[in-house]
RNA sequence: AGAGAGAUGGCUGAGUGGUUGAAAGCGGCGGUCUUGAAAACCGUUGUGGCCUUACGGUCACCGGGGGUUCGAAUCCCUCUCUCUCUGCCA
């Protein structure tokens, strides 16, 4: 969430940003006409709180001198039941201003293009080279039946459309490239964890997908746990309500998991073999470090994302969201997207953001340290998630690229310490 | 799932209605001493809101929420979590 602070101090700034990314700005205004009452009756119970504990403390010592205190505490009494009520007043204000800027999303750094769609993203990079085939290539789909490593069929049969079955050399396949990119982030400097993937709706709210995202997830409602969508979730959430140390900074997690994830209203073409799936796995990045260190450590990040695509040797690009596609927790945003050579499309396989303080300061992830005088002070941490990288779509392109005219796969040389076979062969 | 115990500051741990924001110890930081270090001694050491240029002032916070009271860490209700024992299960 945004600073209140900042919506008060810098009211023109924050509309500003809010419009380039296409929100509406009104909320402002509202928001700080709340605010302007909030503040009115906390000056009140305040000072009547003030007044209370002075007369309280004098109450006790007349008690103590057995002085009669009926008059004093009658009138207390008076004090505390409006206190009560400015403060039941000042609570509605409290969740009322919550829950606005709940949906309130972080604004567009200066540096993000500006836009009003998809269309308007930038893109900054291409690597690797389409293979030029002599034969046309099949689909993912029909080179998992064909090898039968991959079977949506049976998947569905299990847990509906969006749940994929893989099968032997498909399942050790996407086993292998499970720990070579773990094993690759680690050397990139990420702490590998292995992550709950049902969490509290406390974890939730402190990732900033409950309430804008609720009905996008799936929802154990017997113990009110969500299942993770994205590991960004479990890993944000390892630091909740912490303090970190300085000179631990920057802290960095790796770590793979199911994300789930319902796609409602998602439906058609969009929705065949990998494309859009209800469940898939991801090895997902988290960085917390010093807010001046973050856009450095974005472009870390997306370092990192892209060496697996590279050893991989698969052709991809790397475009820059603008300001009306990021991400409602995203300061700036890099997608890496992958070529599938049977679509002839590009596909999203990972996502890399800064979040700023927008996700610390609902979790409460700070760090400490000493202004110049001394002083000891905490400041909230930014947050940088990102995809390295999600499987799914990665299997599409990697099958589809290293295809052979039988309509085998060949696995590319980087995995083949990991899988043990250098082709799948049906 | 059943029975019991518990949740206090970075940590250990006192505190059962009125200078307790909280004893004490450890740890941290600063200082004295020392060539340096250790030891010893002295001082300091939570977070957030609001007011203030600042100094500072004030309010809140002893797992969360609610209640009793002039006044709650302390009494009552409730929820969550942790530990021990029993049951069930991977």
């Amino acid at each position: 969430m945004l600073d209140i602070k900042l919506i008060r101090d810098e009211t023109g700034f924050v509309k500003e940003r809010l419009k380039s990314r296409n929100e509406d700005d009104s909320v402002i205004d509202e928001l700080l006409s709340l605010d302007k009452i909030r503040l009115d009756l906390i000056h009140k119970s305040d000072s009547l709180k003030e007044k209370r504990n002075t007369v309280s403390d004098e109450i006790a010592v007349m008690k103590r001198n057995k002085q009669n205190a009926e008059d004093k505490i009658a009138e207390m009494k008076k004090v505390s039941d409006e206190i009560k009520s400015l403060d039941d007043e000042l609570k509605k204000y409290d969740e009322e201003i919550d829950l606005k800027l709940r949906y309130i999303p972080n604004l567009p750094d200066k540096s993000v293009p500006l836009g009003n769609s998809e269309k308007d993203n930038v893109e900054v990079g291409i690597k690797g080279e389409i293979k030029k085939f002599d034969f046309k290539p099949k689909d993912h789909i029909e080179l998992g039946k064909f090898l039968d490593i991959l079977d949506f069929e049976r998947g569905a049969k299990i847990s509906g459309s969006g749940f994929p079955l893989y099968k032997g050399k498909g399942a050790q396949l996407e086993r292998a490239l499970w720990n070579f990119m773990l094993d690759e982030q680690q050397k990139n400097g990420y702490r590998e964890v292995l992550t709950p993937v049902l969490v509290t709706r406390t974890s939730m709210e402190a990732a900033e997908k409950i309430p804008k995202f609720e009905d996008d997830m799936y929802h154990i409602s017997k113990d009110d746990l969500f299942a993770i969508p994205t590991a960004e979730v479990s890993i944000l959430n390892i630091h909740r309500d912490e303090i970190l140390k300085q000179e631990d900074l920057p802290v960095k997690y790796c770590g793979l998991t199911n994300c789930f994830r319902r796609e409602a209203g998602s439906y058609g073409k969009e929705t065949k073999g990998f494309l859009r799936v209800h469940q898939f796995n991801k090895v997902e990045l988290i960085t917390f470090c010093l807010p001046e260190n973050s856009y450095h450590e974005l472009g870390n990040m997306l370092k990192d994302a892209t060496g697996i695509l590279q050893k991989l040797d698969l052709y991809y690009r790397v475009i820059e969201l603008c300001t009306a596609d990021l991400g409602f927790a995203a300061s700036k945003c890099f997608d890496i997207e992958v070529w599938s050579h049977a679509e002839n499309k590009w596909l999203e396989t990972s996502s890399v953001s800064n979040c700023t303080d927008f996700q610390t300061r609902r979790a409460m992830i700070r760090y400490k340290y000493l202004t110049e005088n001394k002083k000891s002070r905490t400041e909230y941490l930014h947050a940088l998630n990102g995809s390295g990288l999600a499987t799914s779509r990665l299997m599409v392109a990697l099958l589809e690229a290293n295809q052979t005219k039988e309509g085998f796969v060949e696995i590319p040389r980087a995995l083949r310490s990991y899988t043990g076979f250098d082709i799948i062969r049906n």
